[in-house]
DNA sequence: GGGCTAGTTGCGATCCAGTCTCAACTGGCG
DNA sequence: CGCCAGTTGAGACTGGATCGCAACTAGCCC
């Protein structure tokens, strides 16, 4: 996962100050392995020796997501989540719906079709969202393990 | 959009009873333009003759969702929303951020895509959701007048 | 190093969507 | 008509998220 300084370096790259609330924060985060949310970034900071307060861990991913260091995603639950992930190229979330690992795929030809979409309803498309639920290798061969 | 009756009557065709709070979710539902959330649909239905309560508008929208009448979709704001849509095809939305209409497309050859993400990552892929925003023809129009 | 100040923090209050409970009600059927 | 499982609704409750405000501190200037 991401490492922390990567965060808290983005943050000074950012003109943001960079505070031990945001470290903990940071830190938090990079502990987290897949998606995570808000409540899961309090605990972790709370288990380490700075909690940080709960209004300060949501402003934080605020910030976070509008560098670009973590995005948002609706778990089909209807929870909201969060995951580290690139702050550059565009990308989508796999996410694992047994252990909740995510991982990050490309692109791969979303392009045309969004085209498609523009064309057939005049629509001027800002931005779109693509996830996809499904089970990771490790969990289907722990499913299989335990079926066998 | 949806006309109330056939809410109406694929609820009655699922073995669900057709009640008075039914009817008036589903005139509420029918009534509203676009993306709707739950909230709204309380308060169409109070400014109607039958209110309806919290909870029986939150069930009647998840019996709806199971039946695939109704179709929840995250704002990118994160708000929890509901479209009334198709119950056959699959298919996804397209948002106008501006005015809140929704207008369904289909498939449009995701189909390729999801299955190099599963060749790629070794996930297998349950469900995935295509949400895209953008900005209808009215609206593009109305902001060139506007602007004009 | 010391001091200043705006940005940041955190507590607690508050808000709000959504869920739950349970007694009362009713649609549909015999 | 009368029964009863399915359904409803008021209100309590839960838990995530936001707000207000006083205290704190990172970064800067001297």
């Amino acid at each position: 996962m991401a490492e922390p300084h990567t965060l808290i370096a983005a943050l000074g790259g950012a003109g943001k100050r960079l505070t031990v609330a945001r470290r903990a924060v940071a830190e938090a985060i990079a502990q987290q392995d897949g998606h995570f949310t808000a409540e899961d970034v309090l605990v972790a900071s709370r288990s380490r020796r700075r909690a940080v307060g709960r209004a300060t861990v949501f402003r934080s991913l605020e910030l976070l997501a509008d560098l670009h260091l973590v995005e948002r995603v609706d778990l089909p639950s209807g929870e909201h989540a969060y995951v580290a992930c690139a702050p550059d190229a565009h990308h989508h979330h796999v996410v694992c719906s047994v252990c909740g690992r995510s991982v990050e795929v490309g692109e791969l030809g979303l392009g045309p079709i969004l085209e498609r979409i523009e064309t057939s309803t005049g629509f001027t498309i800002d931005s779109h969202r693509l996830e996809v639920f499904g089970v990771c290798p490790d969990c289907q061969a722990a499913a299989a393990r335990r079926s066998a």
